[in-house]
RNA sequence: GCCCCGGUAGCUCAGCCGGAUAGAGCGUCCGCCUCCUAAGCGGAAGGUCCCACGUUCGAGUCGUGGUCGGGGCACCA
């Protein structure tokens, strides 16, 4: 709807000779906006007041002239001047009508534009280092980059997710030492804890389930012997490094690589299953490893030296980054001849690009900020334009019950999961608040509030009226009166009720905010609507009864409460809420 | 010190690419179930949009400088 008043507009503008020096608008979209005030009419635009000074033209007199311009179209009933300069246009009640027919007709495709092959969107978000459960910081990632990968779709991108497994690295010897050492504990072999190592519950039962009589046999004397102090009293890293090196020793590489396996596959498949009870898919799980498995990373680094972006200094290889408007030079060889992480995370993005994704869309923690800025350098000392990356921050998350902040710590273990909050407060309230604040405010999560079926609840009052709709139509069949959609289409131009115009206008809202959320990456607009269409139903519903015995006016009521499902249905999928047929 | 994010009603937050009288929920106060689910509806009170200066016909929105809060500045991942 809004596009056509735009077209409009803009043969308008066209055939304004006097205005061909005027600054060109990249689209028209940008002077046309829905109006605040209903007495504004429908929809507002500035363009006259935008133009009047390049036209060296008062506003008033360019909108009148702009106006005398608009070509003929049923779409628009009135248009007048207002305040300084604006153009209002008066939408007529039947283009209306056609909405929420359309509504009807398309159903969860109203709203939704047909897919584009270019750009192909590569969606990267999680990627939660697979070191543990996924904890409820990682549940805004996934519930922010689910539903932004849904609402890209809807907006007509071609999007494929994916989550990047740091299963390569440090990381994951200490994850193998700290299920070793908890096997041990089971054979009776104590070896104090490491303040390095990993000590949640989990380590514990991916150490039940290794097969002790494989293993060789240590005591903790030998295991102990010579170790470095562990924190406070020493270097917490040194001693977990020793450890490391005597797992490898006692194991054998084979055994100790084994083992971490067997560990990284049993949390990766807790965090697969977890993510999918959430109603979070991946297309694939990228594996950092298999990058220097297949020499990929090298290669990357070869492009760069053959680029001439790589020295040497100090034993180690550099970046160029400075060149790039990043503050410092950074290492990708280390001079102990191992890649740092930044390698693999150039050569992963070189990847991307080169399986033929356009746009790469990352959404990482607002911690990962410094990074960006290198990563991006490194595809553009690639060749690549560095436009072609896209970073979206989350901020923090923190937990309160009844307005008492939750305390976490990662280290001890003591932290809420993902999966203790899905159980807590259900799936739908959960994916809800995530996404309901925008990403880059810092999200205060009450459980109590969440949890609470009441109406502090925003998302049970959306469902509420998805429920209500099929309520009516249970109480509808218990009447043995009928919905007769054509007949209800047909007699639209029955319902004048201002909350019957109400709800028709913000219903033919919805493609706009699909395509607004999808722009500006903010969920939370698609929420905020969701909200005021709720309301505007629940107004109406308790202004004006649909099942009446007049039956025009009923089939016409019932059409307009149906589309009004419809869309609420279609936006609570995007958002991965249900929408419950009764509550 | 440098970089990123934020500061809007008592609380939690929206506010689209600058637009007309700044919005919502919660909380407070008043009212509405003989009637399709009261998990609902209507109404009221509540504002120095952190501060200053600038750009503009017009600034919560853009720019500069402050200020307060969170985060980041590794040959860790």
């Amino acid at each position: 709807m809004k596009s056509s008043i735009e077209k409009l507009l803009g043969q308008a503008v066209d055939a304004m000779p006097e205005l061909e020096d005027a600054p060109e608008f990249e689209s028209l979209s940008t002077t046309v906006e829905r109006a605040r005030d209903p007495r504004h009419g429908d929809f507002a635009s500035n363009v006259a007041m935008r133009l009047a000074r390049a036209a060296g033209r008062n506003p008033r007199e360019l909108a009148a002239e702009i106006i005398a311009r608009l070509p003929q179209s049923d779409l628009v009933d009135r248009v007048e001047i207002a305040g300084p300069g604006f153009i209002n246009f008066h939408v007529g009640q039947a283009a209306f009508h056609r909405e929420i027919a359309a509504i009807l007709s398309q159903g969860a495709d109203y709203g939704r534009r047909p897919q584009r092959e270019r750009p192909h969107i590569l969606l990267e978000f999680v990627s939660a280092n697979p070191t543990g459960p996924l904890h409820v910081g990682h549940g805004r990632h996934a519930a922010f980059g689910a539903t932004l990968g849904n609402l890209l779709e809807a907006a007509g991108n071609r999007v494929t997710r994916e989550y990047y497994v740091n299963d390569a690295g440090r990381q994951m010897d200490i994850l193998g030492v700290s299920v070793w050492l908890r096997v041990l504990e089971r054979m009776g072999i104590e070896v104090p804890f490491p303040a390095a190592g990993y000590r949640g519950d989990y380590i514990g039962d991916i150490a039940t389930g290794i097969d002790t009589a494989t293993l060789p046999a240590v005591t903790a004397d030998e295991l102990l012997d010579g170790l470095p102090a562990d924190a406070p009293d020493g270097d917490k890293e040194k001693r977990i490094g020793a450890l490391i090196d005597r797992a490898y020793r006692t194991l054998g590489d084979d055994g100790f690589v084994a083992l971490r396996q067997q560990a990284l596959d049993s949390i990766l498949d807790d965090i697969r299953d977890d993510l999918a009870e959430f109603g979070v898919e991946f297309d694939r799980w990228f594996s950092e490893q298999s990058l220097s498995d297949d020499n990929r990373i090298d290669e990357a680094l070869d492009v760069l030296k053959k680029r001439r972006m790589l020295y040497e200094k100090d034993g180690a290889w550099w970046f160029r980054a400075t060149d790039f408007g990043d503050e410092k030079d950074r290492v990708v060889v280390r001079d102990n001849g191992k890649k740092t992480y930044f390698a693999s995370d150039i050569a992963y993005h070189y990847d991307k690009r080169r399986r033929g994704f356009d746009h790469l869309l990352d959404i990482l923690g607002s911690d990962h900020h410094g990074y960006v800025a290198r990563v991006r350098a490194g595809l553009e000392a690639m060749g690549y334009a560095g436009d072609d990356l896209e970073v979206e921050l989350v901020q923090f998350v923190t937990l309160f019950r009844g307005g008492e902040k939750m305390q976490m710590s990662t280290r001890s273990g003591e932290f809420i999961t993902l999966r203790q909050l899905r159980d807590e407060v259900g799936i739908d309230a959960a994916r809800f608040f995530y996404v309901s604040r925008s990403n880059d405010q810092h999200l205060d999560f009450d459980l109590e509030l969440a949890k609470s079926r009441s109406n502090e609840n925003p998302v049970y009052y959306i469902q509420y009226a998805h429920a209500r709709v099929a309520s009516v139509f249970r109480q509808l069949a218990e009447r043995e009166l009928d919905y007769d959609e054509a007949a209800g289409v047909a007699a639209l131009k029955r319902l004048h009720e201002d909350q019957e115009k109400a709800l028709m206008s913000t219903l033919s809202r919805y493609p706009e905010i699909i395509e607004l959320a999808a722009a500006n990456r903010a969920p939370q607009n698609l929420v905020h609507y969701l909200r005021d269409l709720a309301n505007e139903f629940h107004t109406y519903y308790n202004a004006h009864p649909f099942i009446v015995d007049d039956d025009e006016l009923r089939h016409a009521r019932l059409a307009l409460v149906t589309a009004t499902r419809t869309v609420i249905a279609s936006g609570l999928g995007i958002l991965g809420v249900s929408a419950p047929e009764s509550m």
